[in-house]
DNA sequence: TCTTTAGATTAGGCACATCTAATTCAGAAA
DNA sequence: TTTCTGAATTAGATGTGCCTAATCTAAAGA
């Protein structure tokens, strides 16, 4: 069959690790609270500089991955946050595996998962998924989205804005500051640890905080920086709310 | 401080996955014959086009990793090799820790430790290597380099190139074709399995082979592009070579 | 309402790794 | 020795993702 007419060019859409790292941090912004992240928040998660930021969301824009008007704040369409939790399945259970298999600690899996996500394939995720018997958890207590993006986030509250008498248990600790996990795990404080908060310091200084259960409990003042990592879980039963 | 006098700029080495593969391929070509490869044939191999390579390779020598007089053939130098090495080590371990651990096929492996070998870590790879043991040779019966770069390669001889009568026992099987790999695998030749050449057919026919020791051996024809893949190491006993 | 200003966007470039097309070279053939 | 030919190199261009500098805009303050 001959060609005829005119020929037409089909933009083919490129997943380059960079488009991955975009949607990632887009929806990792919106991921415990509800706000959509701005054009230079974008930019400092990234590491770039504004304009980068500029014309890159409008090549996300092309391809479907993202809503945005100029000069307003951006948000991922479904295909873009499909996009997005599958690189976020990927980071978690990566994370998981370098802990448990490799004997990573708490602190180092964070860069090497940075690394790994995007070279990987989906075999080798699903082979990892399973070697560690499907966690729904990563060591951080983030929820790994499922293989068809299903997701359940824990309601959590973040620690910083609990008022005294509030008791719960870590649920989620902020994975993006190394030294804190070092900090954390020194101190024991880890992930599931009952807490109560037994008050606040005078002039916005730190929280007091009750860490364990029983007779094993110790107390702690916790600075702002430390308090705004942590998640905590009511211990009162309350619903789940799940994203898809 | 003022600054004074003219700015100095320092060229930094950029290790790319580009400069990884090129060194990688540049290395495996003299792995087991020791002609140096040419521009073209470097093309072919990492897929792109003459022109590309010629450019590349003026990279490479500015970065000290490469020597080459223009028309003439493409050797590493010391600092190359080293490199090279290491990314041979990583494939390697990679090909091993994903057939050991995740359940990968002989033939899978290959494609998932290419992309893989660009991205993990230096500690990703000795915590591999130490939950696999430390091991010296590869699924295919490649030697892995140690970490300083020393690898010692097996004494063995191209399976195409050997006279009726010989006897030995597979010791390497080229990586680079999984339907080959998944042929041999169906077909019970693995490594470290005796073999006997019993002799040629007329008119460059197929090799014929005798596979297996005592009383459980079989009998195969050989084309010629899969004896070309299959190495063996002579029975009687010989010095192995080294390589630093 | 007008002005200011911080944040967002466009304009113009750069580095990298690739391509096609044109040119040059080395070594074999005459 | 000269000619030829295929391999190698250079020239010029592309796409991606980043930058700085200049410009624009929306929303807050006067």
């Amino acid at each position: 069959m001959k060609p005829h007419g005119k020929v037409e060019f089909v933009k083919v859409v490129t997943k380059s690790s960079t488009v991955e790292d975009y949607v990632k941090v887009i929806y990792a912004f919106t991921e415990w609270q509800d706000k959509a992240i701005t054009s230079s928040q974008l930019a400092v998660r990234l590491g770039v500089a504004n304009s980068s930021v500029s014309e890159m969301v409008r090549k996300l824009k092309e391809q479907g991955l993202v809503h945005h008007q100029p000069y307003s704040a951006i948000k991922l369409t479904e295909r873009g946050t499909v996009l997005a939790l599958a690189m976020v399945r990927r980071h978690r259970l990566l994370e998981t595996y370098l802990m448990r298999e490799l004997g990573y600690g708490w602190d180092e899996v964070h860069d090497e998962a940075e690394l790994l996500e995007h070279a990987v394939s989906d075999k080798f995720i699903e082979r990892m998924s399973s070697k560690l018997g499907h966690p729904q958890r990563d060591p951080h207590g983030d929820p790994i989205p499922a293989p068809d993006g299903t997701i359940s986030l824990p309601d959590a509250t973040l620690l910083s804005l609990l008022d005294a008498g509030h008791r719960g248990k870590i649920t989620r600790i902020s994975d993006d500051n190394p030294e804190l996990l070092r900090y954390l795990a020194h101190q024991d404080i880890t992930l599931d640890a009952d807490i109560e908060v037994l008050g606040q310091r005078p002039f916005g200084g730190s929280l007091m905080v009750r860490i364990g259960s029983g007779t094993d409990t110790a107390d702690f003042d916790v600075p702002e920086e430390v308090s705004s990592a942590l998640w905590v879980e009511s211990t009162h039963p309350h619903a789940d709310c799940t994203l898809t």
